[in-house]
DNA sequence: CTCGTTACGTCAGACATGCTGACATAAATA
DNA sequence: TATTTATGTCAGCATGTCTGACGTAACGAG
């Protein structure tokens, strides 16, 4: 089921994604970068859990299509500090549009309590996300 | 949160399906099977949702290997019944020791109603798992 | 029984996304 | 200064997905 729903989430995105030549990957990068702006390469590898070779095409469509901006690190200057350009606000808004629908409805007939213990369980098999920023 | 769990759950079973030669989208075949023997082609593209085409080298691959067995439909005999052999439900019961200790620990560190509305969620996410197969 | 449809199998070629290995550069740090 | 760290980049390979095209066997309508 966790497959299931994930797939059926994520498929939401790609006529979005498509449209602005985009893949599932680039989704998966906005969307960290959306979260937490400012991050850096390594901290970006380690939410997505892929090599930086893998990295490197999916943020070059990103630079070159001008949804990401990447600026050198203020206290260590070998760092690159990444955040959206407004384009790149938009594209996660727009994708976040076609997904919102099918989690809002889930969790609308699930009712609070439901989403709670969903949120919990989640939680305890990815770990909390509040966690996974290791040096924000 | 899903994309983190459903990756995380899936990643335990990489070992096991390598030691056989397999990947995870024959994992995925492998499940499907195992928890609807008998279904037809057409029925495990549905749950899979990928084309025929897809499927092919999957299901070569586990016909070969000796996983999956598949026999000519009793009352339509266009379709092809497919269930695991002693090996294929062998190797699914590998991959489910590989995977449940994940699981077992967040469902037990969030407790029972919590695990009651993760999958009442996931239900509204991706629909009644018992709906599923549409011709049994 | 013939004909159209359905369920499945298969080959060929392409694309997206991941990997390893190897090497380069700049900046921090010992 | 020497080493380590953070990042960038190129080349090649594996997996899993897709579309398109074609073939076969069996069902069902007429």
């Amino acid at each position: 089921m966790l497959f299931i729903a994930a797939r059926d989430v994520a498929g939401k995105s790609a006529s979005v994604l498509a449209a602005a030549g985009l893949g599932r990957a680039h989704a998966r990068a906005l969307h960290f970068i959306a979260r937490n702006p400012g991050l850096s390469v390594a901290e970006l590898l380690g939410f997505l859990k892929i090599t930086k070779q893998s990295l490197n095409r999916v943020m070059s469509d990103l630079l070159n299509g001008g949804f990401v901006e990447r600026k050198t690190g203020m206290q260590d200057r070998r760092t690159r500090s990444l955040q959206l350009t407004p384009a790149g606000m938009a594209l996660a808004e727009a994708v976040w549009n076609a997904q919102r629908p099918i989690l809002a409805a889930a969790f609308r007939a699930a009712g609070q309590d439901a989403v709670g213990g969903y949120r919990k369980v989640l939680i305890g098999i990815a770990g909390d996300p509040v966690r996974w920023r290791k040096n924000p």
